[in-house]
Formats: structure tokens, sequence, C-alpha cells
DNA sequence: GTCTATAGGATGATAGAC
DNA sequence: GTCTATCATCCTATAGAC
């Protein structure tokens, strides 16, 4: 990878996130980066091809988030852990999640399944703290850190801290 | 307002919804619309003003909808038909709550004062319920719906139903 | 690998007739 | 109120030189 492919990664990143796919136009990209705008279509082909370079690093960068969670073997710890996930995300990795949750929106990208890990392994977590319904208080919980991280990525981590503490809690002394 | 000018707006909203602001051109408006180009800037002076008369719209239709559980003076039942809304959202009106999710990551666009009431109402019922955190019991539980909404809108009703009933009865048998 | 120049088409918006 | 015709600008993408 060379560094102006990476420097165009990286300016059209921000602009898609920010200011979404389609308003961003490939002139701006090529400014932001400091590279010539032939460039882009000489690495990705056209404008989408870069957008899906994008979407494959978002693929691997999710799944490497999710491994201390789903290595965690005490229930009770991957529960918490889950729930401290969007808290504990650096500020600067923010235009890489907003682009995550406007491309949900898009119907061509198939965003669901990266979760689905997450997911199976809460239910794991909830079935073995004794829960009548595993599957649907995973369901619920995923709902939870799911928008508790778009109100994170819109207003600020501060918008939604008050939640963690307090949702940790109630998850640890519920009573079933 | 004329025929034609509806039909601006209902073609605008279903094709703003679907492809997104950016990626409609009024080329393609008028024509879903079967009008001319020119009458669009005529009535909306701009494509952005056409996209504002969207937004008044859904400012009163969104305070309309929740009138049935603002006006709920029974705690029990305000909590259970607010988990009841995002699944008795009417078909044909997806394409409308559509582009009032999408809005929400657009910077000039402030989308959360329409739901503070409903957020003040949970947060009365909840106290009035006994739970020792009312304010944070209310947030989590509009983080709950937003993320079901989101949900409904993109998979269809039937990706959610199952949560309905579990919800209700899970804060209906809760003990604080 | 990278840049400059440019083609070819779409886009938002306006003017003027009816 | 509505349509047709048209403009200036911007956009994606390609070709060719270095």
């Amino acid at each position: 990878m060379t560094d102006r492919k990476k420097k165009i990664l990286a300016a059209a990143l921000e602009l898609f996130a920010n200011d979404g796919f389609s308003s961003t136009s490939t002139n701006k990209i090529a400014k932001a980066a400091n590279v010539s705008e032939g460039l882009i279509f000489r690495h990705f082909e056209n404008k989408k091809g870069l957008l899906n370079a994008l979407v494959e690093q978002a693929t691997e960068r999710i799944s490497v988030l999710l491994v201390p969670i789903l290595a965690e073997e005490n229930p009770q710890k991957a529960v918490q852990k889950t729930i401290e996930l969007p808290f504990s995300i650096d500020k600067n990795e923010y235009p890489f999640w907003k682009l995550q949750f406007k491309l949900k929106w898009e119907n061509d990208y198939e965003n669901n399944e990266k979760m689905q890990p997450l997911l199976a392994h809460l239910t794991w977590a909830f079935t073995t703290l004794g829960y009548p319904e595993p599957a649907k208080e995973a369901t619920v919980l995923n709902h939870i850190i799911e928008s508790i991280s778009i109100g994170i990525l819109r207003d600020g981590v501060h918008s939604q801290e008050s939640l963690k503490k307090f949702l940790i809690e109630k998850y640890n002394t519920a009573t079933l």
C-alpha cells in the first residue's frame, strides 16, 4: 500500500462519513488528500470502488474489536464489556464508525452479519446466567448499545456517559 | 396546496428516503411526479427548500403520533404504548420515517427535540412506578425503541416482532 | 505511480411563453 | 400554475505524458 493510496483512503473516509458518499466528489477527495484526481481512479477504478475498499477495511477492524468480548469466558464480564464497547471508542475513529452506521441505510450493504458473533456470545452469556429468554435478551442489549453508539457518534461520549454505569449495574443486579 | 405540488412532495419523500437526498436529482423527482422540472423550483425555490418542506410536515406528523402516549395517565400503559409505537407504523409510512432517521446523520438537522416530550412522559411514568433511576430508565427505553424502529424500517416488522411481547412483559414484571 | 488535460454527461437553477 | 428550452457548473472517468 503506497503512501498516497493511504492518504486517499483516509480523506475519503472522513468525507464520506461526514458529508455522505453522494455529496462527496472525487475532486474534494483529491484536494483533501493532496493528490491528483486521476490517481483515485488508477487505484480504485471508480468512486464506488473506493467505498468498497473502505468497507473491506471495516469488516476486519470490527472483528478485531470484538475479540476481547468473544474471548471473555465469564458471562457477567462479557455483558459488561459489551456495554463498555461504545464508550471505549477513540474519538479519531468516529468517522470510521459514522460511515458504518450510515451505510446501514444503503440497500446494497448487508451490514448485520458483522455483529452476529457478538449476538451469539451474548446469547450464550445470558443462557449461562439463567435468563429465561437469552436470545431476546441479547437482541435487546444489542439494540441498546447500537442506539447508544449512534448517540455517541452524533453528540459525543458525554451525552451518553451516565448510562454506562447505570446499565452495568442494572445487568449486574438483575433478578430473573 | 395544489395537486401537482402534493405530487412533487410525495415523489421527493419516496426518493429522498430510499436513495438519499444527494443521490436524488430534481430531474428524477420531476419524472416520478410527472411534472416539469422547473415547477419544483417555482414551488420550493431550490432542492433544499423541497427537503425543508418535507421536514416541516414531519415535525407535525410526529407530534400527532405521540398524542395517545402523552395523554396516557396510566404509567404502565404509557410504557406499553411506547413499546408498541414502532410496531404500529403503517407500511406506507416507512419512507416518511426512513427519511427522518437518515436526516439524524445530517449535521444541520437537530432532530432530537421532537422526541423530548416522550422522554419526559416516560420519566414521569417510571417515577410513578417507583423506579430508582426514572430518567435513565426512560433514556434506555427510548434507545431500545429507536433501534427497534431502525430494524423495522430496514428489515420489516417481522424482523422485530418477537421483541414486542417480550419487552412488554419484561417491563410489566420488572422488580425494582 | 503520479500528474495534467479533457471528454462527455448529469445537475441545479433560470427565463420566457402559455 | 405549468411547461419547454437552455445555461453554467460540476461530476465521474479516461488518455497520454513523465
